[in-house]
DNA sequence: GTAATCTGTTACAAAAAGGATACCGATTAC
DNA sequence: GTAATCGGTATCCTTTTTGTAACAGATTAC
């Protein structure tokens, strides 16, 4: 049970490192659209109703998510010159740095299904 | 633009699958705290009112998060018989599968706020 | 002329999430 | 005897999030 003094303050502050960095991350693609969205748009371009449709979100909701996105620079926003007027939303190379999350919660979620149906 | 119809729905379904598990993720650990909630106990098994001063959580939602955690199997709960009566909660091993992602936030936070400071 | 397409916006309603505070019974420290 | 500790619940309330439906203005297809 010897523990140093030191130790425990480096966990404690290490420990509060993590919490501020994992809020800061919720805090920018957080709620239940955001990495979702990611997640589309991480497979080819889209346009508004396209997305809308693909993950089933209602227009209001859709474009105030894209705004958010748009403005932390994950996203990029292109308006067509087409008739009619077509808008495509697009991954920015700095999305491309939230590979590795997209990736983690993808293979979670498949693991997890995979878990639950083998366990009753 | 030869596209073979084969490869877009191949990359359709692909996505679907890809929005089903991060669906699926973000159902057991979404929302404001549970990844917090992780984030410390990954670094050391607390007690209940640990939890909430360090994570300056209330202990109604406290209480409702970790019971939905402990339900998942993510976290564990010993009640300790000291004098009070003491509650240590704690990762389980099947909560190490989320490691992945809880580095991934991590390491996404604080490269984010490097930039975020950055850039003026 | 009618219906359908496109990207959003507006107004309104509903639900979910979160927060504040007091309190429980048992115990310890002063 | 007073205050503080423990884990957790109960009550009430506010905030945030989400959904629904209609509509805009412009164009195309029939």
């Amino acid at each position: 049970m010897e523990i140093k003094e030191e130790y425990i303050t480096e966990n404690k502050t290490e420990c509060k490192r993590a919490i501020l960095a994992v809020r800061d991350t919720l805090d920018v693609v957080g709620g239940k659209w955001k990495l979702v969205l990611l997640t589309i748009l991480m497979r080819g371009k889209r346009r508004f109703r396209e997305l809308s449709r693909e993950a089933g979100i209602s227009p209001r909701i859709l474009s105030k998510e894209l705004q958010e996105l748009e403005m932390n620079g994950l996203i990029s926003r292109t308006v067509c010159d087409t008739k009619p007027i077509t808008v495509e939303y697009d991954v920015t190379p700095y999305s491309e740095t939230l590979h590795e999350v997209l990736d983690a919660l993808n293979r979670w979620g498949v693991q997890h299904r995979h878990k639950i149906i083998n366990t009753p």
